[in-house]
DNA sequence: GCAATAGGGGAGAAATTTATCCCTATCTGA
DNA sequence: TCAGATAGGGATAAATTTCTCCCCTATTGC
């Protein structure tokens, strides 16, 4: 595993912050779990992008950081559950508050974004 | 300039929130930003872990965001501004919700991130 | 026996982000 | 004249994150 040699400043809240929520796929899994999503292999078909590696990776940061518990059901074939804990629970609003924001302003922001990939007046498709 | 090989998928609030806040500083340059500390100098001082290198990398996007904008006093030596957009602006209750949070949650944020750096029972300062 | 399903993990490569180092320009003050 | 402040950029290295590939467990169905 890959083991940090930077340690992080923590000054204020927005670091602490930072350091919990900081992964790509954080977030979101969050907010699945939230959603009812709770196995890995439901996670995985909600968040196709992210290879199955990175989201066991992710996962177990949020079990380490106390934001999700996992469940390990002794079965066969394996059956596991991720939930949010209550402190992870607290966060649901605030989540709940940036995709809001981001899906208001969609529009805008997908412009702004796609500026520097644009230089394909022509779709490749087409030619 | 590095240029980005893989195009990031942009299906829902939280992928397009994620393409423009996702920079170690960028929150946190907003934030600064927002309480007044408009010149790129003052947020060094105000981030002195970030090197001046990234501060005007991570500016850099949030302008082409459209989420501050650069202002350019044409006198010497140079004085340059940056200030929130109407568009930026309207991050700051959610930047502040999530500084909050931090700030609530301090210690046990804390004591979980320094989980993962612990083997130090000894201060190497006492040795 | 073999494939599929469900959940994981390690090694190493590739992508991406940050950090380091060095250079430019002008003005002020010692 | 030289140091320091102010703002910024390019090249390259290092750190970090994510991806790819391959492997393991055990059960059910064919």
């Amino acid at each position: 595993m890959y083991e940090r040699k930077l340690i992080p400043n923590l000054k204020c809240g927005l670091d602490l912050v930072g350091e919990v929520l900081y992964g790509k796929w954080k977030i979101r899994m969050l907010w699945f779990i939230h959603e009812g999503n709770l196995r890995p292999s439901e996670l995985q078909r909600k968040i196709p992008d992210a290879t199955r590696r990175v989201l066991n990776v992710q996962l177990k940061e949020l079990e380490d950081h106390e934001l999700v518990t996992r469940i390990i059901y002794p079965v066969m074939p394996p059956k596991v559950e991720y939930r949010l804990t209550d402190f992870g629970k607290t966060l649901i609003p605030l989540i709940s508050a940036i995709g809001l924001w981001g899906d208001e302003h969609q529009e805008r922001l997908r412009k702004v974004i796609m500026k520097q990939y644009a230089p394909s007046p022509i779709d490749p498709e087409n030619v």
